[in-house]
DNA sequence: ATGAATAATGCAAGCGTTTACATTTTTAGC
DNA sequence: GCTAAAAATGTAAACGCTTGCATTATTCAT
């Protein structure tokens, strides 16, 4: 109501107040180091003028700025969306604010992204996998960004990390499917290049395979982006093949979507003429039908632990010990014995 | 490999450089204005110390942040997700970054995410839809923000919009459904409390029905929250009645998923038994089965819309005038004549 | 009532940039 | 080689806030 046109700073607030700067500032940030009365007188100056702090100029002179980056590989589909959530509301509780930004899975753009989110200010990082340059890890280091990684669990990684092991869950379910008698198992992997996830989850499906005294080298494995069509697009190339898996074990929920979608499309039933299975447990692999067998992430529990970690990281500016989520694997219709028994 | 444990700045650099840090700045902002000898040696000493500019003293001096921000209701699941994605892409390619909150559908907490994106400087805002207390607003007017709605169209709102006209559309898919012979029908809508995109597609299945002559109040009509387990459950308790519909319009495909997987639940053909429509056509709609018959919108054609008129708004400090974009049915399988005719 | 201890507030120096404006250097016409 | 104009660079004042330290007000034991 009063002289708009210009938007009221600190010094307003404490003139409209008649108080110092230094008292409005504490108001906001440590109302106990202010008396009641004067609070009040602030607070209502506050209100008459509308004032919002600036916050660069605070992150400026505080030097922190409660807020921590996160950079994931992608946010076209589901598979950080829920640990994400859960991360944020932590951060939230604990009074930070969460920045995203998106890497679309390029090394480059990932360390782009977290330039931009450090010099915007971030306290923090949370990186989802181990897999980066070592130039990454130094630039952190020299700005004393702590960080954590999720999404994948090392015991001494440059970073230490909370997750679950992908090697092992893949392999526990590999370990299954074998039990069920599948022997001419292909594979869809993620592109490992780059992504230790994907790597690990080939090395686990490898594991149970060799454990089994089969030879590994029978796999068939092909590599491709996390898309439904193309998981789609490799499901038919390989059931074109004359002697067809009875498996195919997807490197995620997304591309086992994809080959549910092939297997429609080329009017098999599944699992009667071919299994599939995924990894994450995302919402889809609820949904579609035949509902899909996976390997289940406490995405939550993940994210919320990755919260309270990265902040005390922040905080004690002392680094934490990794954690290790166990996971269990989601026993739905799409995996059944193979139709044939060898 | 210098004086490591401090982080450099400005100064440092040109210290380096042997130049100020106006030249520096200019290097960095504006390189034609410095030649080219200068630029290279500065350019040396950035790359020498690892220099990353603080981005909070930036915008604190340029009193520009090349920052927008979306405040969307919700980031669960995948309505916002393709449009945003373009919208980001868009505003990249103009040098602006975009920073993304959410507000869970509640009014208030938009607010809360609005002042916390401007004080962070954001230099204009996307927000999503236009029912918002006038608060809003006159708070965006006092402080001279632009911002811009998306996801709706509104010839003459507070702030310009770029999106679609959801009464119409709505309309012109009931319309269709109406020429099947479809005559009892259902509809789940999302909460239209607060949220024009709900209200006004409600608003468009009346507008068809009551153009056939038919009476709008024998509609069935339930309002809840867009989540697919509310869509089932809402759809179970639909079919439950002694005289069922022959068909459940869905507020949005999320909504429609959900019904779908109660009427597999309930051994329901579909659309045989019953038919079921979406809204929105996100990618879960041609993934499930039967695949969803909804209205398409041109997610990322409205982002990169958004996007580039937003940064118009913010660089030429003048209104843009709203756009509408059209609409198309997308027929897929959930959609068939009634079972009996009436 | 007095003084010491404590609480509340004020003062002013940064924080790391950008950008008018001033100054110096280069260019070009003659 | 000289001068005027143009280009490049430098100087220093903001920007809006926090916070260590100094000052003033209040409390409390004596």
């Amino acid at each position: 109501m009063s002289n708009s046109g210009t938007i009221p700073t600190l010094g307003d607030v404490a003139r409209e107040a008649g108080v110092s700067t230094a008292t409005v500032s504490r108001c906001l940030n440590d109302p106990d180091r202010v008396v009641e009365k004067t609070r009040k007188r602030v607070m209502a100056a506050v209100e008459a003028l509308g004032y919002t702090p600036n916050f660069a100029a605070r992150v400026m002179a505080a030097k922190r700025a409660y807020t921590i980056g996160a950079i994931i590989p992608t946010m076209e589909n589901a598979i950080f969306a829920r640990g994400l959530q859960a991360f944020q509301e932590e951060l939230h509780r604990l009074g930070y604010t969460l920045l995203v930004a998106s890497s679309a899975y390029r090394p480059n753009m990932e360390l782009d992204q977290i330039k931009a989110l450090v010099s915007r200010g971030a306290d923090g990082l949370l990186l989802i996998g181990h897999d980066r340059d070592d130039t990454v890890y130094d630039y952190l280091d020299r700005r004393h960004v702590p960080a954590l990684a999720a999404w994948t669990y090392l015991e001494d990684g440059r970073i230490p990390s909370i997750g679950f092991d992908n090697r092992q869950s893949m392999a526990a379910l590999t370990e299954e499917v074998l039990s069920l008698g599948h022997r001419r198992i292909a594979v869809i992997s993620g592109i490992t290049q780059g992504n230790d996830r994907a790597r690990l989850r080939l090395e686990g499906i490898r594991d149970a395979v060799a454990a089994r005294g089969l030879d590994s080298d029978d796999l068939q494995v092909v590599e491709v982006p996390y898309e439904i069509e193309l998981g789609t697009e490799r499901f038919l190339a390989l059931m074109q093949q004359a002697l067809r898996p009875s498996i195919v074990l997807c490197g995620n929920d997304v591309l086992a979507v994809g080959a549910l979608i092939g297997a429609q499309k080329m009017g098999l039933s599944v699992p009667g003429d071919i299994s599939i299975t995924g990894f994450d447990d995302i919402e889809l692999a609820r949904i579609v039908s035949p509902s899909l067998t996976t390997v289940h992430v406490p995405h939550r529990e993940m994210g919320r632990r990755a919260g309270e970690a990265l902040v005390n990281m922040v905080q004690a500016q002392k680094e934490i010990t990794s954690l290790r989520l166990p996971t269990t694997i989601k026993w739905r219709a799409s995996l059944g014995p193979p139709l044939e028994l060898p």
